[in-house]
DNA sequence: CTGAAAGCGCTAACAA
DNA sequence: TTGTTAGCGCTTTCAG
């Protein structure tokens, strides 16, 4: 235990500390500590040397208070347990940290009151801006920031308004991919469990999905088609209510990974295997899924794209001398094949029985 | 589109338009909002009207600088994509947001520069207190908090500072529940996969299991007891190295879910099966281990008993007239049976030969 | 019980 | 180029 000069606690640097050890004031260390570029060199070496000897770093409350900017960024999520946004949140925070900004994060648990708290919390606090990643308009959230005139980015579908952009995932070309691959393999009676359909984005993807399969010259059966809530819990019981059914699917497509791990579980409950009774693909491509039994056929949406994509619009939004925000290409997704589609089940013994010419040409391929 | 009075952007509101419109002064206003008993009901009733009628908020930054409290509460996590942490967040979250607090997460990812990163950040923002629930003590963390004489929480091991409390986690009880269950099953070989060793925690877990192994009359063998990081891929790993080893053990404890998750992978991967050839049991109890394929027989650690304390000690903490930390009670653990359990392979063979005469006493169980 | 006034630490005119 | 100064919106003495 070492004597320190000063006494335990320290003693309260501030910009006028800074500017009289350096013998300038507090202006040319403000300068300084901004970078404005007219400060001299000389006085910039003292005013640098005294920060670095005084520990000293500004207080963002007073800068914030002063400048009217927070350098803080809101992160609305709808489900912070669902590891598709732990990975958005990781990457988003990397970016923002990077450029200087913090994150406030709230979760709306696809629950107004909480949503409700979380605009007020991002209000209150004044951040800069905010990503709203909840996959789903809530005029609510659109309406209150609108006001406030605070920038925001929206997924697939946001406000029309200049403070506010709005990042375009191509959900189709992923689903294209694995109704392509599933409709190869054989199947052509493919289910679809969605996300809670009041958000936007839901409805987006089972839309693509329903295209994609007229696509390639299937008709969806609205049976098989069934709402999730993109939860574990969700996934499990939506495959119950599909095992109800009197006739089943042999391939299901979920609208993220979660409702494909609760299916997984589901099918193991009921002694039902993958991909030998069902084929599964899912959506996301959380690091999870490669994990699952058996690891996981799934779309991946990347999120280090949508997170670079969200911060980097945001910011640019706030810097209005930065570069304007840039042309927006679409977020891609892709599929990654990995164990749970396989050849729909009796389709060995259909082949046998010589039933399926086709799909034994499919195969062949 | 109704035409507004004001225009698009909000009249920044400030304390000084509500003291005007309620015919007080500001500091009225002030105590009003703070609910400073001394204001005449008459007054603080036109307060609140005023406050009503203008949708009226006080400015953080502002109160933030002047009362030097900043309201805000850092969280770190060791890595935010596994999933006991966003469970622990959002616990976290809702109890500090309950009490007026913010949050400010962040990331080490078991690395040194982002360590130093989160803390220089929690530091610059002025958080009024930080939990630091890595579970594993960075003296770096310690005593850049203890210096900036900031409350701090941490998890089984903290400074000796009044400063700072210490969540003590009873691990035993459900580590030995574990093993008591195994045992009874007939396992007497039983390896560890521990959490990185430099890790207080991760070396207290390790030293229960081998505490409770002796316990009921086994020993640990060294070769059985390996070293992941908590994540899948150290899972994975771990298990590869198990598996390397000339005789294998007949059951598995993991340090966490994350890493039996990965150890369930590899099995799968190398065609062996869960529980006939290795019973497995890990720790967390994440909400996903009810969905592993088979579900995983875990132990429990209440993230919401966790983070509840965590934020009550810390805000505790920080008023000093509040409550004084109240007595502490250890964070319970127990054992949650599920799927990955069974009897140690080979057991009924043996049974058959008449080997494990014990063993079948056990079983009858 | 209430109001006037002095800052909190910093930035941004405006002068020099 | 640098320094002086006036606040940012609020809390908090200190008088009244």
């Amino acid at each position: 235990m070492k004597r320190a000069p000063k006494a335990g606690v320290a003693p309260k640097m501030d910009i006028r500390n800074v500017a009289s050890r350096a013998r300038v004031s507090i202006a040319t260390v403000s300068r300084t500590i901004n970078h404005v570029p007219t400060v001299a060199p000389a006085l910039a070496a003292r005013v640098w040397k005294a920060v670095e000897e005084l520990n000293y770093f500004p207080n963002t409350q007073a800068r914030a208070l002063v400048s009217g900017r927070s350098r803080l960024l809101g992160l609305i999520v709808s489900e912070i347990t669902n590891p598709f946004f732990p990975e958005l949140i990781q990457e988003f925070e990397n970016v923002a940290v990077e450029r200087g900004y913090e994150i406030l994060i709230g979760s709306t648990n696809y629950d107004v009151k909480k949503t409700e708290s979380c605009v007020r919390r991002m209000l209150e606090r004044k951040v800069d801006g905010v990503a709203i990643m909840t996959f789903g308009i809530e005029e609510l959230l659109l309406d209150r920031f609108a006001a406030g005139d605070i920038p925001t980015v929206f997924i697939d579908l946001g406000p029309n308004n200049p403070r506010s952009t709005t990042l375009v995932v191509d959900y189709r070309q992923g689903i294209y991919e694995g109704i392509q691959h599933l409709a190869v393999l054989g199947h052509r009676k493919i289910g679809f469990i969605s996300g809670p359909l009041k958000m936007r984005s839901a409805q987006t993807r089972k839309a693509a999905f329903i295209d994609c399969l007229r696509a390639i010259g299937l008709t969806a059966d609205s049976a098989w088609m069934v709402e999730g809530d993109h939860t574990l819990d969700g996934g499990r019981d939506a495959m119950q209510r599909i095992l109800a059914l009197p006739e089943w699917p042999t391939a299901i497509m979920c609208s993220n990974d979660m409702t494909a791990i609760g299916v997984q579980h589901e099918l193991f409950e009921a002694k039902l295997r993958v991909p030998d009774d069902f084929s599964l693909i899912g959506f996301d491509d959380i690091h999870l899924a490669e994990y699952t039994i058996p690891p996981l056929t799934t779309v991946r949406m990347s999120c280090k794209d949508l997170a670079y994509a969200a911060v980097t619009d945001l910011i640019s939004n706030l810097d209005p001398e930065g570069t304007p925000p840039p042309s927006k290409p679409s977020i891609p997704t892709h599929l990654i094949v990995r164990q749970t589609t396989g050849l729909p089940r009796n389709a060995l013994s259909d082949l046998a029985h010589g039933k399926k010419s086709k799909a034994r040409a499919e195969l062949a391929k």
